[in-house]
DNA sequence: TCGGCGAATGACAGCGCTATCATTCCAGAA
DNA sequence: TTCTGGAATGATAGCGCTGTCATTCGCCGA
């Protein structure tokens, strides 16, 4: 905490931050009058704006939000849960959301949960402590006492990458049950028998996982493999498909990097085929990352746009006119890798 | 906005949120002491706390820490500032400072530059309009302004992925330079001839570059080839050193995820040589992203711990006592690309 | 018996701002 | 000239907590 007392007139050597007050003394002015040229300088006279704001300046101003907020009730905070913010797609979404959200004040409050239930209702206790006009949230709270205190608090709320079917305040993601469906149906049109599917067992997963099973089993398929990864394990872990489901000629990876880590895991096995020809073991990601994209074989995948949710979501959280439930779908893309 | 009203007994469905006077009315104590059931439990006798805990969980009742950080002058935040979240190595900091601070109660502010100096300092300014305890940020403030802010604002600072002379207050990072300089030595040690850096152009990849430059020419190398790729381009933008340095023997990357596109593209140029011999075209990527390990060929890299660097810099950040400039070092990890 | 002391609880003021209403002032209409 | 009304500014009263005393009470030792 060093700082240069030297830059600093001697009468400015605080060791408080400047108030409203203090501005408005310099300034010979109401307290009242600077609240009004950092809020709306408009309704002040030229003359009197440029005076407060040069005293602004002088005093190295900085308005205290936290007083702010108590009196207007407004605190143009926004809380975030995430399960993870590292290496993970939910990076995107908060990406998103805070590109919508900065530019209109909105400050991002971020929890991570790191996919335990306790600690989630821990974590949005903590966040409703700072009175955020809006949740936004990764899927919908895995307690009942979580989702209560979220509907006591009369704010909106946005769960996403997913769509419950009846969401505490809104939604904004796509159908994870039907993305299952889909891989497993081109599977099966692709002429593959031998399904496998890997991931994690949070919901979002489970739901991806029980649709690619029951489309298997209407395609009149063996009933897949189910190879679950312990989250926080990492990408690698997905390698483990190789031994637990030697046998299987199609994969559905419940995200991208399980994807990736994969594909690599099977290149030095020497599993792959060569680029431009089918591959041997068909698999299909989740996610659509650019590195999935670049890879060689580049992944096919279900797309979805992880940023657009992001987007949508805060644009849900600020506007209560607009329809609760979103659903931005997503798309199976094929390209080498299955 | 749904609410279940039908879930609240009649009396409680309060337009707004209850405070500490209604907890304390309910069970018939002074709204000190309640809290003091919420901030010390200790010194209240388990009579009254009992009370009073029973009235919390009737009203369901929840802290308003606004009103609380501003009577206590105590906010309980740390601001954070990433040039971008999506996608990025900062994630695994942001992850890493987070579980140090969570526990503590405290929370984190999330603020996103967009490697755009203006934008920099207006979400300094946003940040240190919410009192944070703390600020931590990724690199050195751009501007004198935004300097300047953070100088007087009187709060713990810490700027991290770099190690400025003199930091403001505190730093934890690495020397982005040494570890350009091991990269060359390294690549002319090997025997490489024809370096190349790819990478972007913000303070750290410049000091990678610089100290890569400098290390080839003691090293009497020709100076090597630097391709710029604009940030925002994506991880794929890596691949134009193909054309832009066709004859390059040894290639250092600026991130993992730059090295990891290059490689994907050599693969479908056909310019990889056989897993388990050493590659025509050296690559080295920095940041030890889990997919470059997992990758075919292995990716050699500079191993940066990110997670240790958001750790570190959360403990600079709360304890003024410890030693402000923190070098978490950095290594040459070699595997199969180089 | 009584003073003294620690444990438990409370009263009061104020953190730095904003909502709301009041006041001042002057241009233009009557 | 007087009156009216809008523009500009100000006075006042909180927002929901916590810091800092002050008070009460039971219990112990002298």
């Amino acid at each position: 905490m060093v700082s240069r007392m030297a830059d600093i007139p001697t009468e400015l050597q605080e060791r408080t931050a400047p108030t409203l007050e203090a501005v408005a003394k310099r300034a010979g002015v109401s307290p009242i009058t600077v609240s009004r040229v950092v809020r709306q300088p408009g309704i002040v006279s030229d003359d009197t704006r440029l005076r407060v704001e040069a005293a602004m300046r002088e005093l190295g101003y900085v308005p205290n939000m936290v007083a702010g907020s108590l009196a207007s009730a407004r605190t143009r905070l926004v809380g975030v849960l995430v399960p993870t913010i590292a290496n993970s797609i939910f990076a995107d979404t908060v990406q998103g959301l805070s590109e919508v959200l900065e530019p209109l004040g909105f400050t991002v409050i971020l929890a991570q949960s790191g996919y335990d239930d306790a600690r989630e209702e821990k974590m949005l206790a903590a966040l409703l402590s700072r009175r955020p006009e809006a949740i936004i949230m990764v899927g919908a709270p895995a307690t009942p006492a979580g989702a209560e205190m979220l509907r006591r608090a009369r704010i909106a709320v946005v769960e996403t990458w997913e769509l419950p079917a009846a969401p505490i305040d809104a939604a904004a993601g796509f159908d994870n049950h039907a993305a299952g469906v889909e891989v497993a149906r081109y599977f099966a049109k692709a002429g593959r028998r031998r399904l496998a599917f890997v991931g994690g067992d949070d919901r979002r997963a489970e739901q991806r996982w029980l649709g690619f099973l029951e489309a298997a089993r209407a395609a009149g398929l063996d009933d897949p493999q189910r190879v679950s990864v312990t989250r926080g394990a990492g990408a690698g872990a997905a390698t483990v498909v190789l031994t637990e489901a030697p046998d299987a000629d199609a994969v559905f990876a419940a995200n991208d990097a399980y994807a990736i880590a994969l594909l690599s895991a099977m290149r030095r096995a020497d599993l792959l085929g060569p680029l431009g020809s089918p591959q041997p073991v068909a698999v299909v990601g989740l996610g659509d990352l650019e590195m999935g994209r670049l890879f060689a074989p580049a992944l096919s995948t279900i797309r979805v746009h992880g940023v657009a949710i992001g987007r949508t979501a805060a644009e849900l959280a600020l506007d209560p006119t607009r329809p609760r439930r979103v659903d931005l779908g997503f798309e199976l893309v094929l390209r080498e890798s299955g």
